[in-house]
DNA sequence: GCGACAG
DNA sequence: ATCTTGTCGC
């Protein structure tokens, strides 16, 4: 599928929180515009202290989870992993995954998070913002943002608040378990994010576009694909 | 100055 | 993120 390349990726971090600061006025906060019946799920892996990475893209139905397209790509990494500055980290191999798709998903989840991010761009945002596609985050743990313990039950959440300001939302995706953290990225407001992140349920607490891409580009990295 | 810190 | 065995709980 095609993007707009907004930026170069090979930068420095302080030219990579200059970006940012740019970037994050072009992002859009707003409910859906179209009904979503595909989506994606974005995931990287690699092997420790090594730069190859290994990038997939997982394209589900929404109806029925079913998988409509996966694509898998192995490349490099050279910007470090820094709290604030994962996207220009894993935006660059997740980009020429987006490259091999053959139709654009209607929404794209990514494992990390949207405007819960210390100056609202987390990879989500800025990623959605090239691609220019209803996007969002849906992460395992907190970057930025307090909020209460939501109810123990599935489907129950609870706004995450960073500088006084609604962020995200902790989300409850399986009963009794650790929630997940919901942000809205670009093109898309957070409880289109929260719907969407329920609706790919599958009996995990991870929802299914970010867990079978973590299958994928594990697999791939085992050169078992 | 002291912690916190997506993946 | 990745490295790894057993183990507690439904």
């Amino acid at each position: 599928m095609n993007y707009t390349p907004l930026h170069p990726w090979d930068v420095t971090p302080a030219e990579a929180v200059a970006l940012q600061q740019q970037m994050r006025q072009q992002i859009r906060i707003e409910p859906l515009t179209q009904p979503v019946q595909t989506i994606a799920g974005c995931d990287i892996s690699f092997n420790k202290f090594e730069e190859t990475v290994y990038a997939g893209i997982v394209v589900l139905n929404l109806a029925d989870l079913s998988v409509v397209e996966e694509v898998g790509v192995i490349s490099r990494a050279t910007f470090p992993y820094v709290p604030g500055l994962l996207s220009f980290r894993e935006a660059p191999a997740l980009l020429e995954a987006w490259e091999k798709l053959q139709t654009a998903p209607d929404a794209v989840m990514f494992d990390g998070h949207g405007m819960a991010h210390p100056r609202r761009i987390g990879i989500a945002a800025h990623i959605g913002l090239f691609i220019d596609r209803p996007s969002f985050g849906c992460g395992k743990s907190v970057l930025v943002g307090k909020y209460d313990e939501p109810a123990p039950e599935r489907g129950n959440w609870s706004p995450m608040r960073h500088h006084g300001e609604v962020v995200g939302a902790a989300l409850r995706t399986k009963n009794r378990v650790n929630p997940v953290y919901v942000s809205p990225g670009h093109r898309i407001d957070l409880p289109a994010a929260i719907e969407l992140t329920l609706a790919c349920n599958g009996g995990y607490r991870i929802p299914e576009p970010t867990r079978r891409a973590h299958n994928l580009v594990n697999a791939l990295r085992k050169g078992e694909r």
